[in-house]
DNA sequence: CTCCTTTTCATGCAGTTGCATTAAAATAAA
DNA sequence: TTTATTTTAATGCAACTGCATGAAAAGGAG
């Protein structure tokens, strides 16, 4: 008797799987190099900021930042003190909540928001989108939304 | 006079890309923690061990390894380390080359392999493939195709 | 109110990674 | 042959990550 809700990923399957994992990687990769080499600092700074940014009030609680980023709550905390010491973010104290803080995006972090991304732009452009039409990046979208949660 | 060689990502190549990297990361840590929670080491090594076993005579020069597994050469060099610590793989003074070694899987590490590729199979299952049908897996295969260098 | 549980954030420690450098052998050049 | 360049691999150091734990406040049960 063969249970249906427990069969085998297929061989086309896995191959997808494997690509998957190799060409995000090396496409990532790419595009972290090319940040680097313009001076800017890692992908994960440009995308913390770029959450505050388009936050109300351009604010949010580390869980909130948590659960958009789907971060580790240490990553988080850890990242938003290096962000802190770069001064491109402030930790206040929560005025409703003693236990928490609100990290609020600086002139300075919306700056480099804004100086980055044409190098970002131009990167995702020649290590990626170059590689695809339209159509293509669509279906793509399309496709990798079912391996999101609730997508 | 526009530049045709140099244009932007349009919208939708960009939300692609930021699907990308979200959902890969997000299906990837899940797979890992799988693995984890049977109690086995992380993907690298699988896939160390696994690009070993498919070589000729099961083994690599770590050179090889990195060409392969597009690692840096710090990174192959410790993983092998810790490999070899563990007894999956042995590392031989090469007899062609004064400066290199060969990388040559034991049999511990076949039997691991053996061991985690039911497990690794199906979370590739419930994490992954179970979200999309065969022609998905397909299309997606090919169109992160478009992504690998030569491809 | 008091006690217990949950939520929120920080941190010590060990393991890992990236960067730069070093060492040694192979290869090429003079 | 001698010297310079390139290739191969390892490693010290600093930065980062994961894990476990701890501290402090919020929330809930009695």
């Amino acid at each position: 008797m063969t249970d249906e809700t427990n069969e085998d990923a297929s061989p086309i399957t896995i191959d997808a799987w494997a690509r998957l994992l190799r060409s995000s990687a090396t496409v990532l990769e790419q595009v972290e190099a090319k940040l680097k080499a313009a001076g800017f600092p890692p992908l994960a700074w440009y995308d913390i900021l770029l959450e505050l940014k388009r936050a109300e009030g351009r604010q949010l609680r580390p869980v909130e930042l948590e659960r958009r980023m789907l971060l580790a709550q240490y990553n988080v905390s850890r990242l938003i003190d290096r962000l802190a010491s770069a001064e491109l973010v402030e930790k206040r104290k929560s005025p409703e909540d003693g236990r928490g803080i609100v990290v609020a995006l600086t002139a300075k972090g919306s700056a480099l928001l804004e100086d980055m991304w044409p190098v970002y732009k131009s990167a995702i452009q020649s290590e990626f989108a170059c590689h695809l039409s339209e159509d293509d990046a669509a279906t793509l979208f399309r496709l990798l939304g079912k391996l999101l949660p609730g997508k």
